[in-house]
DNA sequence: CGGTACATACCCAACGCTTGTTACGTACCA
DNA sequence: TGGTACGTAACAAGCGTTGGGTATGTACCG
């Protein structure tokens, strides 16, 4: 639904529609419209953390570099699901900007995001495929700012942007990161 | 009206009563809402066209690689003004998901920064303050991407990205490009 | 110069529809 | 007997949109 039509067409009659069921149903779980869409959003993060990671998964215990490329690579539209995933994420912004406890969830989980960067960046400058000078914290924003971003364009421009592009070009964002 | 309650919350009354008329008058300007929607997009693109901007009005004739940095700059959020048009052109992107006309217009936008910005890179290659060996296209899209996940990221965490640490890290950008 | 015709700008009121929400009824299961 | 899981129906509110009314110009024509 969201993925489809966005927030702005959510109703909570569709939602039920696409089930077979009727409106009852869905305010039966949920007090308001607002906790459905709060309950989608944490739903939709713990998926994303939980699925098949094409990337990550084979990563196992490799260096810190490589697991912060597959966290990056994680993250972009590279196929069918992850693109609807990134349309319901980017699409919720609206709504959570306008939203101060949506807001600071969002801004909750990014930071996580950002933390979990950091330490693969630490990680890697240890091992010394990384420079050691920059602040592992800046180079984890700037990361996790290149690969939003990244998301958006891919986005609006799947054609300008193919799964091949998005991933060289954040190999090209590491190897400029690794030179320094 | 968009920026404090986003493309969700944006009804023509509030519209009316916000410039202390009815909807009447809207409606006489406006066929439909999608309409005014959009004339609301094209006047915010132009309005950062033209409004004055306070990294890249002093740049004149510089230089590719200063002329870069300033276009990057002026798309953050560093001020009270820059922080509104970001909220509701990051508000925009589920709307326009779910619309493929306006999604195309994003898109349009989107590719025309991009060249704009692939020509100073080209500009910066060629008098040497660049690596000349990737491709001048390639480089503006990781810019663009850099700086649109920043906004989202400034916009969400607006005390962990402050005005200055958003330019330090758009620096530090650059300095890796030129680096790398 | 005066008067008529017309377009513009806007308010007002209402339309039909959709929305989120609530209340109630009913089946099933312990 | 009571609680859970739904469907059904209706509610009031708000929505975008429409049509008509009324001033204020502005152009045309004798």
């Amino acid at each position: 639904m969201l993925a489809a039509r966005g927030f702005g067409g959510l109703t909570l009659r569709a939602v039920a529609g696409e089930m077979g069921a009727t409106t009852g149903l869905v305010t039966h779980y949920f007090p308001s419209k607002r906790a459905l869409v709060r309950h989608a959003l944490e739903v939709l993060d713990r998926r994303s953390a939980g699925r098949p990671r094409p990337a990550e998964e084979r990563v196992g215990q490799a260096s810190g570099l490589v697991r912060l490329r597959a966290v990056l690579l994680d993250v972009l539209p590279l196929d069918g699901p992850g693109a609807a995933n990134n349309r319901i994420w980017v699409g919720s912004w609206d709504v959570a900007l306008a939203d101060p406890e949506l807001a600071a969830e969002h801004a909750a989980r990014y930071r996580r995001a950002r933390e979990r960067m950091a330490g693969y960046v630490a990680e890697a400058q240890r091992a010394g495929e990384l420079p050691a000078g920059p602040d592992a914290g800046d180079v984890a924003a700037a990361a996790q700012s290149f690969v939003l971003g990244l998301v958006v364009q891919a986005l609006f421009a799947p054609e300008e942007f193919p799964p091949v592009r998005q991933v060289a070009l954040v190999d090209g964002y590491l190897a400029g990161l690794a030179a320094g």
